[in-house]
RNA sequence: GGGCCCGUGGCGGAAUCGGUAUACGCAACAGACUUAAAAUCUGUCGCCCAAAAGGCUUGUGGGUUCAAGUCCCACCGGGCCCACCA
């Protein structure tokens, strides 16, 4: 059968050829002139499944971009490698008693086949491996220049730890306390925080593996507990990564939901005195203050009681100070708060709380006083861990003051000024027809009102005036509050780079030396958890015993491991000068590749990967380790493809079992067929269903193409290129007039990432040229052209067939002749009072009066018209006519 | 509860600037070729009507406009992310 696409003599053949000979290895500035382009992919986890489907959607999307780019004459960067440490990993080594390092061999090599089987122009020659020493050596490094680095507030930049200036009256505490308080600035610090552990597994897991307060191995209920962590300062940066987001283009969705993510939030933190009642003289004595965080400073005057989180520190405080009266009670809250797992605080939205009773807080602006509770609807992670409570203006308090009868006041602009102010007070309870409100007061009672605090005291104004009022009496002050919390980078994990950093007794924590980098994972014999819930590599007593690298005293290595964001936060550098055993990468490598110019990856990464990356970025940036040219944003551009879906509609999974394997559907098919399936299927940034039956479309399509060359090829009258030849002269013009119109479409479709239309453009083009009775050379090469990004295989061999000896993915990619876009006469729709009644054949730049002439000839337009005058002609050329009777 | 997005044939989808809705493909049906099947080729294919003519049609209801799938308002339905973030 000569006419189907025999991709099984083909495919491999040009997979081996084009690799063999470097067809899309990019060349490094020194040996270029070119602009360069730079593609990146989200280099895969190697997991024990092997390639997904989905996986090839992006490859191969960004594949079409660059063969496109380098056919424009662009130097175009596309690499891939692998982001191999991880948990995955690490259980498959323990259940089947095996290295992780093996393991991630195994796991690589049939990732490698199956990624080059697809026929992607992935530059081979740049891949790497996050778990490979020589790449991890420099993840160890960076954590090293974090480490002594801190951020300058006031240059919003990070700068060397050593420029740090130390406050005199730390300098005269002496040497420990200067210690103190560089460690205390630093962007990598290590802190006790509260991480997710599961009793069953006796391992802690970060927040992706306890989704939904469940361990994601065994299923069970998640427990906190308390523990030391390395931390990165990422939150000094929230500002940055917000405001920096208007130098890159990304998909305006993925922007939102960083900056939703980052949850910045403009407010007060205000001062309320806590007063102890001392029974004896019933005096009220002023015993500590605490601050509390609110977006709404407008309604300080409606708080009718304050509420603590459970975890509060002053707590501790007054319990060990014996200022709270019902201690055993709030201690039993405080227990059983922290007993309660995540999945229970997020499923129970049902407000518990006890009253504090001996203590009362005073409210600033009123003198009042009001009760303190504490409650778990506090978070004791977000502002100050302490709220005051409106219930007329805020639903959870509101829920809150019903529920244990607390006042509900709502706060409203003085009557006098509400006719003054138009609209009048925006400021509305949380539900309208719910609150009964107990009483009412205005902004700024008990203040004592000045007619300047009164005569711009509009609804829109009274945020920044009670600002100004606190700032002015020392009560509070204007803040920004972030919902984004620092980076937690500990894991009590084996499989992950070791932290490159050492404890001495005397000397305190210490980076290893950058001499003695990289720090090698140490084999182990049992990846199994320990008890103690340390890393694995904390029993391997020969490994952790070292000396200090300051006194050279016994010290003892951190055990820790770095998550496994650590190395997908930079591996886009190192792609730019992959073989670099001096730096990470060239000054000159960088300068010259970075940014990426277009980032494709899934959304699940927007708010983790994409976010940490641009920060490490940053850090690295700021330092000079990056050259100030690169500018401060690592990606230019950054889209999101929707996912394959199994058929149904349903998310691909074994337990379905409708899990499509890429070897079986190239092995039937052949890699052209899937690369221009996966395309076609639907948008690109859309999921997508698998459907066997679309598939079959598609071979149809590449056959077309096939049999479309045979048929050429066997016509040895069609094939003349002699310009003298009478045949040549031959020229069908409906088909150059498609021609030209589809280099125009694919082009602009590829650069619009519309991978969909273009396939159907040139679905139409093939229909089309199968249709004509004769092709000539030149067109009929322009047309494997723009074949060639989506279907490289069958245009590379056809391409051969003509006797070239070069690869076409080294052509230039064609230009259209605009004239021969201008079609000579178009049809035109005539409308009858917005209805279609005709059809009219005109020139596209006909005139007016010329498309009403040809209208009259319609019989249909003459039946509707009926004589009538036309009321009003619109005739919008190459459009519409639109006649309104 | 907050944020983002989407509703077009039997299905995936197209319509890029407000200008002939349903491109391209799948499925289906009829026919050709074949001993037969597959493959291939030809034709039909939004709905109502026997057909033509005509009417209706982009989730529903309004609005703006000469003209709305596209813009505005309300509602209904679906998806994703975050979620007691003060």
């Amino acid at each position: 059968m000569a006419n189907k696409y025999p991709f099984q003599d083909i495919e491999q053949k040009w997979q081996k050829w084009w690799e063999d000979n470097g067809i899309y290895h990019a060349k490094q500035p020194s040996d270029t002139k070119d602009k360069k382009f730079y593609t990146l992919v989200e280099f895969p986890y190697p997991s024990g499944d092997g390639l997904h489907v989905g996986h090839p959607r992006s490859y191969t999307a960004l594949d079409i971009v660059s063969r496109k780019k380098r056919m424009e004459g662009l130097n175009v960067m596309y690499p891939i490698g692998w982001d191999a440490f991880g948990l995955p990993t690490e259980n498959a080594a323990i259940k089947k008693k095996m290295q992780p390092a093996i393991i991630t061999e195994k796991n690589v090599a049939t990732f490698k086949r199956q990624t080059q089987s697809l026929g992607t122009g992935f530059d081979w020659s740049r891949e790497i491996n996050t778990t490979d020493p020589k790449y991890y050596k420099w993840t160890q490094w960076m954590f090293i220049q974090f480490y002594n680095a801190y951020f300058d507030e006031s240059l919003q930049k990070a700068r060397p730890i050593t420029e740090l200036e130390i406050p005199a009256e730390i300098q005269k505490d002496g040497d420990l306390a200067i210690r103190n308080y560089r460690d205390s600035k630093r962007i990598v610090y290590k802190t006790t925080t509260t991480i997710n552990w599961c009793p069953a597994c006796k391992i802690g897991l970060s927040n992706e593996e306890a989704q939904g307060g469940v361990c994601e191995r065994c299923g069970g209920e998640v427990e906190k507990r308390e523990k030391e962590q390395w931390m990165m300062r990422i939150t000094k940066y929230a500002n940055r990564l917000i405001d920096e987001l208007s130098d890159v283009n990304y998909l305006d969705k993925i922007k939102t939901q960083q900056i939703n993510w980052i949850g910045r939030s403009e407010g007060a933190l205000i001062k309320f005195a806590i007063t102890q009642n001392q029974s004896q003289d019933h005096v009220h004595r002023t015993i500590d203050e605490i601050e509390v965080f609110t977006t709404r400073p407008d309604t300080l005057f409606g708080a009718t009681y304050l509420v603590l989180s459970p975890e509060h520190p002053l707590l501790t405080s007054w319990i060990d100070h014996d200022a709270i009266e019902n201690i055993k009670e709030v201690k039993d809250y405080q227990e059983t708060t922290r007993k309660k797992s995540d999945r229970e605080r997020q499923e129970n939205k049902e407000k518990t709380g006890v009253e504090i009773h001996g203590l009362k807080a005073v409210n600033p602006a009123t003198g009042k006083e009001v009760p303190v509770w504490i409650a778990d609807y506090v978070l004791a992670g977000y502002g100050t861990g302490a709220i005051m409570a409106v219930p007329a203006h805020d639903e959870r308090d509101y829920e809150f003051a019903k529920k244990f009868e607390l006042p509900i006041i709502k706060v409203v602009v003085p009557p006098a000024l509400a006719e003054l102010s138009h609209p009048p007070a925006n400021i509305t309870p949380v539900s309208q027809e719910d609150v009964r409100v107990e009483s009412e007061c205005w902004i700024g009672e008990g203040i004592s009102i000045n007619s300047e605090f009164l005569n711009d005291l509009t609804t829109d104004k009274s945020q920044e005036k009670i600002v100004a009022w606190l700032e002015e009496h020392g009560a509070g002050h204007g803040c920004t509050n972030y919902k984004q919390r620092d980076w937690v980078f500990s894991r009590q994990r084996y499989w992950g780079e070791p932290i490159p950093m050492i404890h001495c007794e005397k000397c305190g924590w210490q980076p290893v030396a950058e001499s003695e980098l990289p720090i090698l994972l140490p084999d182990v014999e049992n990846y199994e958890p320990t008890d103690s819930g340390e890393s694995p590599l904390s029993v391997i007593i020969d490994w952790v015993n070292t000396t200090c690298p300051a006194c050279g005293g016994n010290a003892k290595r951190e055990t820790d491991t770095m998550p496994n964001w650590a190395g997908s936060s930079w591996y886009f550098l190192r792609y730019c000068d992959a073989e670099n055993d001096q730096v990470f990468a060239s000054p000159e490598a960088l300068k010259y590749w970075m940014p990426v110019d277009l980032y494709d990856g899934g959304m699940e990464h927007t708010t983790l990967h994409l976010l940490y990356s641009r920060f490490w970025y940053k850090v690295l940036h700021d330092l000079g380790h990056i050259p100030e040219s690169c500018g401060v944003e690592p990606y230019a551009k950054r889209t999101a493809h929707g996912m394959i879906l199994g058929e149904g509609g349903i998310k691909m999974s074994k337990s379905k079992g409708n899990v499509v394997n890429p070897d079986d559907v190239i092995s039937e098919y052949g890699s052209d067929v899937f690369r221009c399936y996966e395309m076609f299927m639907g948008p690109f940034d859309t999921d997508a269903p698998w459907d066997t039956h679309g598939i079959q479309g598609i071979k149809r399509f590449l056959d077309k193409i096939w049999s479309l060359h045979q048929t050429r090829t066997t016509n040895d009258e069609l094939r003349t290129t002699n310009p003298s030849d009478a045949k040549f002269e031959i020229r069908n013009t409906k088909y150059e007039s498609i021609l030209h119109k589809s280099i125009k479409k694919v082009g602009d479709d590829i650069d619009a990432m519309r991978f969909n239309t273009a396939i159907s453009q040139l679905m139409i083009l093939t229909n089309t040229l199968l249709e004509s009775e004769s092709v000539t050379d030149d067109d009929y090469k322009t047309y494997l052209k723009l074949i060639a990004p989506f279907a490289p295989h069958i245009a590379e061999q056809i391409w051969h067939n003509f006797g070239n000896e070069s690869s076409i993915h080294l052509e230039a990619w064609p230009t259209y002749n605009p004239d021969l876009l201008i079609e000579d006469t178009i049809t035109l729709g005539v409308q009858i009072n917005g209805k279609v009644r005709g059809e009219i054949t005109i020139a596209p730049d006909a005139k007016e009066s010329e498309a009403m002439e040809a209208a009259m000839q319609d019989e249909n337009v003459k039946k509707y018209l009926d004589g009538t005058e036309p009321k009003k002609v619109i005739y919008v050329p190459g459009r519409i006519l639109n006649i309104v009777i």
